[in-house]
DNA sequence: CATCGTGATGCATTTTTTGCACCATCGTCT
DNA sequence: AGACGATGGTGCAAAAAATGCATCACGATG
């Protein structure tokens, strides 16, 4: 599009602050772009970047107007992709983001089965911090996200929320792996991999460490779930994990099982589902939301709202 | 606005439905727009407009587009309307529809108070049928409407409902002058003036017809409060009018007074104030909607929801 | 069948945009 | 203190894009 084009060097000046830098992403000279914000700036009337020694940002009426730039942006696409539509095949273009926790299992097999019906929709998967999760959705540059155990702003739209007990994974050798719900006390005597970054899963199980006063022996931190579940393979140590992260069926091939936390001790983490209030998604990512809280309601009947 | 022309351009050649009566409007070539159009068409990678041998005409794909310029087309005078507000000065252009009912007495004092706080605030007052005013409000051609006594679609939000009684408008010299109350059976003596269009004011009018069995002489169909007004001073007939449409002070200078229709004989229309759903108005527009709102609460307190 | 109006197209012209070379300014490092 | 590098801004010529004119092809209309 030539007028988006326009735009998306705008754009991608406030997000460099330097009109330098965003020329060479751009693939023009700095004069250029140079003058175009000379001349937008001319046509509305006000200047929209402050110029620093080390280059520009956005002032008061720049950051008015970046937001409707953007917001025009998505909503060209979004235009964009109904008309396609419109011709059978559904293309489009849907980003979603989330934290280390959600990204495996469920996620990657509900993008499989909506491609299996529409190939012509790309995905852009990312793993955020919750912050950044909901800073990149209100700048329009991804079009849902999910959430874990944080406090929402009001301006989202909560699409769906499960519950989500604390599950501890071990080997299927494992001596608890026969259990059917553990308490956290069961686990001081072995090893644990615990999360490594701030919120979500870490809080949980803080939280449950404060309740039963079990001092848990972390000799891992990470986030990753492959390297908890294949580092449980080699050594009896315990990794945790939400039922999103995980799925029983796999779990019997790759040796091995996950058990219950009592909820006594860790009460259920709830993960959000959201997008930025107001807005009107493509039709491809309008169709894949619906299919997501339809998985969801199906397979957390009771964890759902 | 630069890029803002272009996709003018699209929006009059739709509204025309012929590039060279659009053309001309522009004030330039067909050439020149037929190019354009070509070109988006181009970009967008699908046609927009069907060619008859009469001129163009949008297709479905066309619709959508449309659509979205003309959002974004207000929006974006809606952005550099709040960025001229971030230098104190208040600018804008503030449109505003209504029957014939809502554009005397009311409204037009509503503008002025406005104005004397935002001097470089301009108003479009137009005078629209309910349907009218709807497809205008969809078309991003209004910010707000009038609507009165009409079912209103689900894709507008309620600013504001005013509970409207009817009220016969006779001379101060008139018989009838001195009454409280009126009874519609009061009003059979007397020539009366009543509306011409359909909808609103003659709706009620007709029912209270159905309802008393009276059989009003209209003598003078017209929508025109002003001739109304001026012509009971010359014949002892008599009018009908809302609230909205007249102040009791300046009745008195006139030489006019309004008398309440029985409720029982004529239930109370509504008037509703409405704005398109899920738009953002600027902030010339939406502090305007502030005042009506307030205004309405303070002159109709029981009537107001 | 001629006529009128419509949108599309080839080509010369005009307008706009871009790129190069260069300037002024400021922070940073030697 | 001074050299260096990075920033945004500007004059001028070349490149690119938009425009206008003349003309075509098509269909409705009288």
């Amino acid at each position: 599009m030539r007028h988006l084009t326009h735009l998306r060097y705008i754009d991608v000046v406030a997000r460099e602050k330097s009109i330098r830098k965003a020329s060479e992403k751009l693939n023009i000279t700095s004069t250029a772009l140079n003058r175009r914000i000379l001349a937008l700036e001319e046509e509305v009337g006000t200047p929209l970047f402050e110029r620093l020694p080390s280059g520009v940002r956005l002032n008061t009426a720049g950051e008015l107007f970046i937001q409707h730039i953007r917001s025009q942006m998505t909503d060209l696409s979004r235009v964009l992709s109904q008309i396609s539509d419109l011709s059978g095949v559904r293309r489009g273009h849907v980003i979603v983001s989330g934290g280390p926790e959600v990204l495996s299992s469920f996620l990657p097999g509900q993008i499989a089965k909506y491609r299996q019906d529409f190939h012509a929709v790309q995905f852009d998967v990312l793993r955020q911090t919750p912050e950044q999760s909901l800073t990149a959705l209100m700048n329009f540059e991804t079009d849902m996200a999910f959430i874990f155990d944080s406090v929402l702003p009001s301006d989202l739209d909560i699409v769906a929320s499960v519950s989500q007990p604390l599950f501890a994974l071990v080997h299927a050798d494992h001596p608890l792996a026969e259990q059917q719900i553990l308490k956290l006390q069961d686990c001081l005597a072995w090893p644990i991999i615990s999360p490594l970054s701030e919120g979500g899963l870490k809080t949980m199980l803080e939280v449950g460490r404060l309740r039963t006063a079990a001092n848990l022996q972390t000799v891992i931190k990470t986030d990753e779930p492959n390297f908890i579940s294949d580092y449980i393979c080699n050594e009896n140590a315990i990794g945790f994990a939400i039922p999103l992260s995980f799925e029983e069926n796999t779990q019997i091939l790759t040796g091995l099982k996950s058990i219950a936390i009592d909820e006594r001790d860790v009460p259920p983490g709830i993960v959000h589902l959201v997008q930025r209030k107001g807005r009107v998604l493509s039709v491809a990512a309008a169709k894949f939301i619906d299919q997501i809280v339809q998985a969801l309601n199906k397979r957390f009947p009771e964890a759902t709202r």
